[in-house]
RNA sequence: GUGGCCGUAGCUCACGUGGUAGAGCACCGGAUUGUGGCUCCGGAGGUAGCGGGUUCGAGACCCGUCGGCCACCCCA
């Protein structure tokens, strides 16, 4: 009989790990909820043509990397590989936007890519998404709580920010044409998949990796000459602010986006401590989306974050809060009759201290290889109940970590001493 | 979708050019008939990913396949 696996790039996350996790997820929580983001829960799967329209048909997201499927009435269903399309779909089906609207959200997403560090098929990530405002203050804003975030989990010596306009869609359609004119004279000096871009995609060819492309992007024209007014001049502010708030940054100006829905501004946060997949956060505005999804026109920008990169980051730096013990109390007992009298008395004592950490020993055996187990749990106490404790009415309480200390009392005591001697 | 490297005990890995499996850690028991950590003694655990081939003989060599890691691509 063959076992059965867990799907190619979906990974399980075990307790040891899950606690770098929680870490990172209550002071993500922390920081958006500090600045005024209010949760919204979405669903995994959404119909497949919201991300036909807002992703971009031609990205290869949409052409091979979705899970999308036909619901049993026939509807073309897809596993969410983003947030921001089912964010948008929501606020505009909810009727949030008729004011501006500060949201964070968090959970996996699906991509059918082939794993490697730092990307899986199910990866998950926190967005940020605010609606309703225009102006460069919010797109500060933004980038203001992702630094602070960074700071907070301590990170931030590792991780760059890189910024960049990418202009109005006119202004990006001129410049596309100006490059795609330059490039095509250089066509024999470009990548394969740069040659294919070039028809597909001409912008992403400015990240490309290959060192003769990237002497031909050398002498390129630059995205930068081709802005439009407004694009150039919020672009200006947003710098101002960021300086004002004493966020450092790089102008990247061959800084790019995978997805078709994003204008002006565009950032990345990116860290040479994860190997290929140094991206830990991107994001940029999306100022035409809501009504590219059938909303009222309406400005829009956000961010996410990868959350594997950041754990693997944090594992990296050894900065997650060392691994807790997993009980404060472990309970020993041996025979039935002190199986029934912990039971009994251990619910009493969980009613009157329902923070502490109490595991019972199941399963029998000696006394000795229960309190083996009780020391290899990290528990700082083990209540030891056996037949001389059961005939006497008594619980016997022993310190696992100071030699020596050991007493018994009344049952009746224990939640009491355990009160005042459990505190830390 | 493409490429490189790799699949031996629960984990990390040994086993010079083929002679039919071993260590450390973890686990279980004992030394201590009701007391953990240290130490010592003992034990259990593997159809060497799977299938085929070469060979008297394959964990080792060859082919296929599945899986893992890393990179390309793409992207958070």
């Amino acid at each position: 009989m063959t076992t059965i696996r867990a799907i190619r790039g979906m990974n399980d996350i075990l307790p040891d790990e899950s606690s770098y996790w929680q870490y990172l997820e209550s002071a993500v929580a922390a920081v958006l909820t500090s600045y005024g983001y209010g949760e919204i829960r979405l669903p995994l799967v959404e119909q497949t043509a919201l991300f036909r329209r807002s992703i971009g048909e031609v990205t290869d997201i949409v052409e091979k990397e979705m899970y999308s499927f036909d619901d049993r009435n026939g509807e073309s269903l897809t596993l969410r590989p983003e947030g921001t399309a089912g964010c948008v779909r929501a606020a505009i089906q909810n009727g949030l936007l008729g004011t501006p609207q500060r949201l964070w959200y968090s959970g996996p997403m699906f991509r059918y890519e082939r794993p490697q560090k730092g990307r899986q098929r199910q990866f998950h990530q926190v967005g940020a998404e605010a609606f309703g405002i225009a102006t460069p203050d919010i797109d500060a804003e933004l980038i203001l709580m992702t630094a602070r975030l960074w700071r907070v989990l301590g990170i931030a010596d590792h991780v760059q920010l890189q910024l960049n306009s990418i202009g109005s869609s006119a202004a990006r359609q001129a410049y596309r044409e100006a490059l795609v004119n330059y490039l095509s004279g250089h066509r024999e000096a470009l990548d394969e998949d740069s040659q294919r871009r070039l028809q597909s995609n001409p912008l992403r060819i400015l990240d490309s990796k290959h060192p003769g492309t990237r002497d031909v992007l050398a002498n390129a024209p630059v995205l930068t000459d081709y802005l439009d007014a407004e694009s150039r001049e919020d672009f200006a502010r947003l710098c101002e602010l960021l300086q004002a708030a004493s966020v450092s940054y790089v102008v990247n100006p061959r800084l790019v986006r995978g997805l078709d829905y994003y204008n002006k501004t565009v950032f990345e946060w990116v860290t040479d401590k994860l190997g290929a997949q140094g991206t830990v956060c991107a994001g940029g505005r999306y100022d035409g989306l809501v009504a590219q999804l059938g909303g009222k026109p309406c400005p829009g920008i956000g961010f996410a974050l990868g959350k594997e990169r950041l754990v693997l980051m944090l594992e990296a730096l050894a900065l997650a809060p060392p691994a807790a013990a997993s009980a404060d109390i472990y309970v020993v007992n041996a025979g039935a009759a002190a199986e029934t009298a912990a039971f009994a008395a251990l619910e009493t004592v969980r009613d009157a201290l329902p923070a502490l950490r109490i595991v019972q020993h199941a399963g029998g055996g000696s006394f000795r290889s229960q309190l083996k187990k009780a020391d290899k749990s990290g528990a700082r106490w083990a209540l030891i109940w056996g037949e001389d404790e059961v005939a006497a009415g008594t619980v016997t309480v022993k310190s696992l970590r100071e030699q020596g200390l050991q007493e018994s009392l009344p049952v009746a005591d224990l939640a009491g001493y355990l009160a005042h001697h459990s505190s830390p």
